[in-house]
DNA sequence: ACTTGATCTAGACCTCACTCTAGATCGTAG
DNA sequence: CTACGATCTAGAGTGAGGTCTAGATCAAGT
């Protein structure tokens, strides 16, 4: 799961936005919100350096979010890790948790989907037939 | 897809809320916003009267918003039904452009819930050896 | 030394999609 | 007639999740 490919090699805000996607404003949000697992290394200038950690910890994130986790949620699962052992247990509750949610989310899309297939499907139809029908109910 | 039992009944605002899910605030909203196909009828009184027809179009807004069509677009749509036959292209382009997000979406989903569930694997691995490992890297 | 572009902080601002409030009115049951 | 709950309107408020701004500083190239 390392995305380094040397196993120390800072990078600045731009480079890390650039890797996950986020924007460098979404990421000094993530860090002042305590979504973070560390605080971020400084150069000697003040500019944030991220190691390999801190990048593969924001690509979970990234797609813990991308499926609706809430910033609270990851707030506390960032906690959670930072106080290190202990507590497994919960870590995995609330990933599991959250995995369930993912599942409804895509049982709910599937469903979502095969409605407006069907709708399609009447449309194109229609329109197949040439739409010189009258069938045109505000609904359909 | 007809809701309705007996072709007309015309429904209240709260019974309408009942059967969509959606709050009596947000129909009042939708309305407003103009993503309904026609005016809704009222009462001499000025209340509400829902028809079996607005009760499958917001049935079919539900499935469009809970799979992340923007209202915009949800109006959009509500426009090209109310003007009637002659656009019947482009609501079908719109419904099919929004099924390829949807799709994009289930696939995105898909692609969380592996990350989850191997990191819920990690999890539940090193609890059922009891947890007394020191690999708690932060990022794992 | 100078210029340029990336980064810094604090805090204001934004969009989306509702949600709620106030104060009035309707309609039905007693 | 009186209560009471459901509904009405206009408009203000909310919460999530960023996004943007201003004004300063840093670091690298020429």
């Amino acid at each position: 799961m390392a995305t380094s490919e040397t196993p120390a090699d800072p990078l600045s805000i731009g480079e890390v936005a650039e890797q996950t996607g986020l924007s460098v404003h979404a990421l000094r949000f993530y860090e002042r919100e305590g979504l973070l697992v560390g605080p971020v290394q400084r150069t000697s200038g003040g500019r944030r350096r991220y190691t390999a950690f801190d990048v593969d910890w924001l690509l979970i994130c990234v797609k813990l979010r991308e499926s609706q986790m809430p910033l609270a949620d990851l707030k506390r699962f960032a906690e959670l890790v930072r106080h290190g052992p202990g507590n497994e247990a919960e870590r995995l509750q609330l990933l599991d948790a959250h995995r369930q949610r993912v599942d409804a989310q895509i049982q709910a899309l599937e469903e979502c989907r095969s409605v407006i297939t069907w709708k399609v499907g009447v449309y194109a139809e229609h329109l197949a037939r040439g739409e010189a029908e009258g069938l045109w109910a505000p609904t359909t």
